[in-house]
DNA sequence: TGTACATCAGTGAACGCGCGTTCACTGATGTAC
DNA sequence: TGTACATCAGTGAACGCGCGTTCACTGATGTAC
């Protein structure tokens, strides 16, 4: 991940050159640190060492700025979900539980995207790239379970796009209530990843989805 | 719900006499406007009708207000949810599809209540009576767990616990995605109600538990 | 290759605002005698 | 039953602060010729 062409850290000169993505990084760095409610815009600009004024010529405002985090928060999480998911490789199951990792990973090595996607009140319509960017990383989850229900015998088979709303909500519930350091502060009996893969399989099993018909 | 031995509605005199409870009630209204983040200390006493001073007499800091409004949406969680329950009648299965209903509609008649609970920022565990409370209405959910896993073949049963932190999850997923009006904006082939049902019934019968093995 | 000029990305000073918090105060309530 | 007094719950003025936003400006960069 580069930010800049030629970058050597710290700001020289009168230009700053690279604003917009030090804007960014600023503002992630200050969610990860204080959530997303306790963000300014003016800390951001602290933070990228300019003037109170300068961030107006990249965003239009705060929500501007905290809308595009999510944004590229929405292009990361797809990134890793299909990393992860790898085409259904070696088999359907053994992938989706490797994406189910995945989710609570990302949740967890990036809270300040999680919290810019799912909790800053940001809507998630709020603009026609951000809607298209999370429905893309709603596809991959969408496509495994497409995957996933295809190998189940026609009669009966579920919709897939049922499947992958409870495996999305039942990732997300995990990551939002036990994901996050121990700033949430939740005992669990188990990781968290263990909670989702037992879930899931339990869920598979509901479907009538057996274990080892992979590939 | 009474806050008052006699109130007539509007302050009379210099004192206010259910001041608490009339800041309790301003926060939620304004955070079901804007969402706990913006909400403050300030605004609450404005809408309460009395000076910016005033509210340091009930509360140490908008962040104590937060956490009382938050206990006591765990205090009404916890009703709402053993009402639903009902101990199980007439059958553990019907009852707990009952309360998964009665989460879903607690989430969304009052999103400030679980906004505060869930998504303000407030530690869980910040006071002992907040957790004691969270635990209390959680012990709800696992009690029903229980009861469906009690009359599950003795060999196999899976932990109570585990079942209800996945029914928690699942449900907290779907009621923070798309438990809330328009306001969340992301569309669904059918209703949140339906979505959590269905989930609930796949994974139950994962679990082995035939529907109509009641009472 | 050099010069003029347009454009761009920043400055920094200034503003009004609302918030959180404090303070000495005061009106109302309740209690002791 | 009446009076004195302690306590409680509010006032309102004041403060410092940081935020969001604007403005005319200026330094740097790139391009046309």
């Amino acid at each position: 991940m580069s930010w800049s062409k030629d970058e050597k850290d710290g700001p020289r000169g009168y230009h700053h050159g690279n604003l917009k993505e030090a804007l960014v990084r600023a503002a992630l760095e200050l969610i990860a640190q204080k959530g997303s409610a306790g963000f300014t815009f003016a800390e951001a600009a602290r933070w990228a060492g300019v003037s109170p004024a300068a961030p107006y010529r990249h965003f239009r405002d705060r929500d501007d700025l905290l809308a595009n985090v999510a944004l590229r928060g929405f292009e990361q999480f797809e990134i890793a979900l299909a990393r992860a998911w790898d085409d259904g490789r070696p088999d359907a199951l053994t992938a989706l539980e490797r994406m189910g990792k995945a989710y609570l990973a990302f949740a967890r090595a990036e809270p300040a995207y999680y919290s810019a996607m799912f909790e800053s009140g940001v809507p998630p319509a709020s603009t026609p790239e951000l809607r298209a960017a999370g429905e893309r990383a709603f596809a991959v989850l969408r496509e495994a379970a497409e995957k996933v229900c295809s190998q189940m015998p026609p009669k009966g088979r579920p919709p897939a796009l049922m499947v992958a709303l409870h495996i999305w909500a039942t990732s997300h519930g995990i990551a939002s209530l036990f994901g996050r350091g121990d700033a949430a502060q939740r005992t669990l009996p188990m990781s968290a990843e263990e909670l989702l893969e037992a879930g899931v399989l339990v869920y598979l099993r509901g479907l009538g989805v057996t274990a080892g018909s992979g590939s």
